[in-house]
DNA sequence: GCGATCAGCT
DNA sequence: CACAGCTGATCGC
């Protein structure tokens, strides 16, 4: 596609159009109140909350693309300056509220950019996006997928949010004489939230803004900001530390839970013991339902429940594909060419290296790193520079 | 003084 | 290490 004309979750001058697939922060890098660039084209959930984060928008700068059908496009064609017509569909991409993929078609093609994006290959959630996808692409392929490479490595391999949610239910279940506080950011895991709400018969609390935040998404009404309510807290992560909650269990039991995709959460402390890590069986075997107890044997590389700290589990609920679902999706897409659009991790890697043999053309030359060999694509570590997960067509 | 960007931290 | 995001310092207007 020419460069200038569409930009998605990035937000440098010289684009026509912009995009934006979710409204995390490492996403909106370069967007704030003054902006004054283009239209931009997001989810109706996603415009909804727009105002909040953005206080001073030009709310007529907002365009609502809705989740399944196509929207038409009007651009200029950088190469002759005539009127060019292009289409993109949102499909929804189960990674926080608001959060879809974009499929683009033109005269440019297919393209398909995920976003942040979770593809529970069991959810039912996840065969509706699957037959919204085959049918928008009508047999046609994609010739370049931007996806979301966070987790695209053998190692990453986690249970579904289905499945990490009843872990939870279980910690708190197992220690009914403590506080929980989970850590959460400002958007994403509310459906967690509700489960243990649901399933416990008890409100979650959370701070004021993330009320207001739950209320803009309609939740239901379990959320409140009164500690007296409710043994279980919903806090935000960046408050989450193991001095936090040294603090509170000065007052009364707590528990922390972080959900997470990572394999680890925080770095202990200088002299802390017991980052050996003991796995949620270990502690409460038989009434932990993780991983299941049905004498098979658990793949060694499913994550689970791991007590990181005397006070704080850590949950394998993730918001990001794990490696199994990325290749899934890759595999019903078949893509021409794909590049990742998450660019720093200690574990960056090309999704070409890991899945080469599900594109249809896995030449070099379409590579990110051409001018590597293929055994050393997986090895490249990205400059601090493009923190931001974006592309530009 | 304000917004934008960055350093540092979790 | 950093899924995402806060705080505070600094730069430029």
């Amino acid at each position: 596609m020419e460069s200038g004309m569409i930009a998605v979750d990035r937000w440098t001058e010289g684009s026509q159009l912009y995009f934006l697939t979710h409204l995390h922060a490492d996403h909106t890098r370069g967007l704030s109140s003054t902006w004054a660039r283009g239209p931009i084209f997001c989810s109706r959930i996603t415009a909804k909350l727009f105002p909040f984060r953005f206080p001073d928008f030009n709310l007529s700068l907002l365009r609502v693309v809705e989740v399944g059908s196509w929207h038409t496009l009007s651009l200029v064609s950088l190469a002759t300056g005539s009127p060019a017509v292009a289409e993109v569909m949102a499909i929804d991409a189960h990674h926080c509220p608001g959060s879809v993929m974009f499929l683009f078609r033109g005269e440019f093609g297919y393209l398909l950019y995920t976003g942040d994006f979770r593809w529970e290959i069991t959810s039912e959630m996840a065969n509706i996006g699957r037959s919204m996808l085959l049918n928008a692409l009508n047999g046609s392929k994609v010739d370049v997928l931007y996806l979301d490479n966070t987790y695209c490595n053998p190692t990453y391999c986690f249970p579904s949010r289905e499945v990490a949610a009843q872990q939870v239910i279980d910690i708190i279940t197992s220690n009914p004489e403590h506080d929980i506080i989970i850590g959460i950011d400002t958007l994403g895991k509310e459906d967690l939230l509700l489960h243990i709400s649901h399933v416990l018969k008890i409100k979650i609390w959370v701070w004021p803004e993330r009320l207001r935040t739950m209320h803009l998404l309609g939740l239901p009404d379990i959320f409140t900001t009164k500690t007296s309510l409710t043994r279980i807290r919903a806090v935000p992560r960046y408050s989450f530390s193991i001095d936090t909650l040294k603090g509170l269990n000065a007052m009364r039991p707590t528990l922390g839970i972080m959900p997470s995709g990572l394999p680890w959460v925080m770095k202990p402390l200088e002299g802390e013991k017991s980052p050996s890590c003991s796995t949620f069986s270990d502690t409460f075997e038989s009434r932990s339902k993780w991983p299941p107890n049905d004498g098979n044997r658990v793949d060694q590389n499913m994550r689970c429940v791991e007590r990181f700290h005397q006070y704080i589990y850590s949950v394998p609920y993730s918001d990001h594909s794990c490696f199994p679902e990325i290749k899934e999706f890759v595999r019903l897409v078949q893509p021409l060419n794909m590049k990742g659009i998450v660019s720093l991790s200690s574990c960056y890697v090309d999704p070409v290296y890991y899945l080469s043999h599900l594109i249809r053309s896995n030449q070099p030359s379409h590579t990110t790193y051409s001018n590597l060999k293929r055994e050393d694509v997986g090895k490249v570590k990205v400059k601090r520079e493009s923190k931001m997960a974006n592309s530009k067509a």
